[in-house]
DNA sequence: AAATTTTGCTAACACATGTTAGTTGTTTTA
DNA sequence: TAAAACAACTAACATGTGTTAGCAAAATTT
């Protein structure tokens, strides 16, 4: 009876989740079952119902604590006296961040939050398109005060976020440049494609 | 006992595969079943493999349906005798209209090739890997003739095709630009971010 | 019109899944 | 050290899954 080894700090519960978003990153919210997780956990499937609740409760605290951080990151952001430009590089900035040192978590939660459930679902839905609202108002902010290029502002944004999500391939790839390259490279070329010059 | 309508030149194969692109893009791989895909055929389950082979064979079609077509048109601008900067805009326009038209197969074919089984899955992302490298060579190119800012090529393709993918929010979203301003938008901020001005 | 092929149906199987019940061992608390 | 709480186990259930077998009707070919 072998129990699930904790640090301090850290419930068992919490090392469920984490090792559950590793394994939705690997194989998908529905191909991985509890018993792959509780094999990764080091114990057998029934046992982990004396943490969490359900399956779906796993994939409510990855989207949720992953969405909750990058909220908070915009209210920062948002408080700021910098330039439009100054401001979408700081998120630009925390995005990549996030996907580097949060990997798992964040491809969790940007891939696979279809299979959430009512509330939770329209909930998560409401958050993300605030969010992207609120990250093309500052586009639309620099636009107006000619630091931006006249684009349209929601598209610059849905190609932004899209851009960072393909860190996935980053950390995938054999030959990786370092983690520092990679942000400097995306910067350039996103915000270099935004400056009216 | 209806039988599955068809047109000329479709057979009842093919219209099987396009309605399961699109449950596939709606649900994913794993959670649409057969009994989904065969009520939005208008049939029961075990009719249809009168038809297929198997669930997986569908993805085959799908996914490999895509790559073959980006791969020929891959082949047709690197024969053309063009400035890199072109080529590379004529690659972004046809993805941009790819996942504009084709939008259900594009999309199943980005997102759920992982549940491709092998020898399918290594060939799949055999012909992935050699596709952006060969992008990344049209970039280089650029480079060296000083088209192209100096960044990383492998980090320019990685951003621009997952940008490209984001058009699913596009397709998603309510108040939608139109194609082609969509098109003139991805170009302006992908592009302009690439230049050496 | 007869023969053959195609395409649909019902029934069922084998298996994997999420989850619960009930029990036993282990920590923590009093 | 006894009591209470926690966390693991085995067994099992109900349900959903992909798929096959066998048969009937419709279309196509001869």
């Amino acid at each position: 009876m072998a129990r699930i080894k904790t640090e301090k700090n850290i419930s068992r519960k919490d090392v469920i989740v984490s090792k559950a978003a590793v394994l939705f990153r690997e194989k998908g919210f529905k191909a991985a079952s509890m018993r792959d997780l509780a094999e990764s956990v080091g114990v057998e499937a029934a046992s982990l119902y004396n943490h969490i609740k359900s399956k779906i409760e796993l994939l409510h605290e990855i989207c949720f604590g992953v969405a909750n951080r990058f909220m908070h990151n915009m209210e920062e952001v948002e408080s700021e006296s910098i330039s439009s430009i100054a401001k979408v590089e700081k998120l630009l900035r925390f995005h990549i961040s996030e996907m580097v040192h949060h990997y798992e978590a964040v491809y969790v939660s940007d891939r696979e939050w279809k299979h959430l459930a009512d509330p939770y679902l329209s909930n998560f839905q409401n958050q993300r398109r605030i969010y992207r609202k609120r990250f093309a108002a500052i586009i639309e902010n620099g636009i107006r005060n000619n630091e931006i290029k006249k684009i349209d502002a929601a598209t610059a944004v849905l190609i932004m976020l899209h851009a960072i999500s393909g860190i996935e391939s980053w950390h995938r790839s054999i030959q990786k440049i370092s983690a520092a390259e990679l942000e400097e490279n995306m910067i350039t070329i996103l915000v270099g494609g935004l400056i009216n010059k």
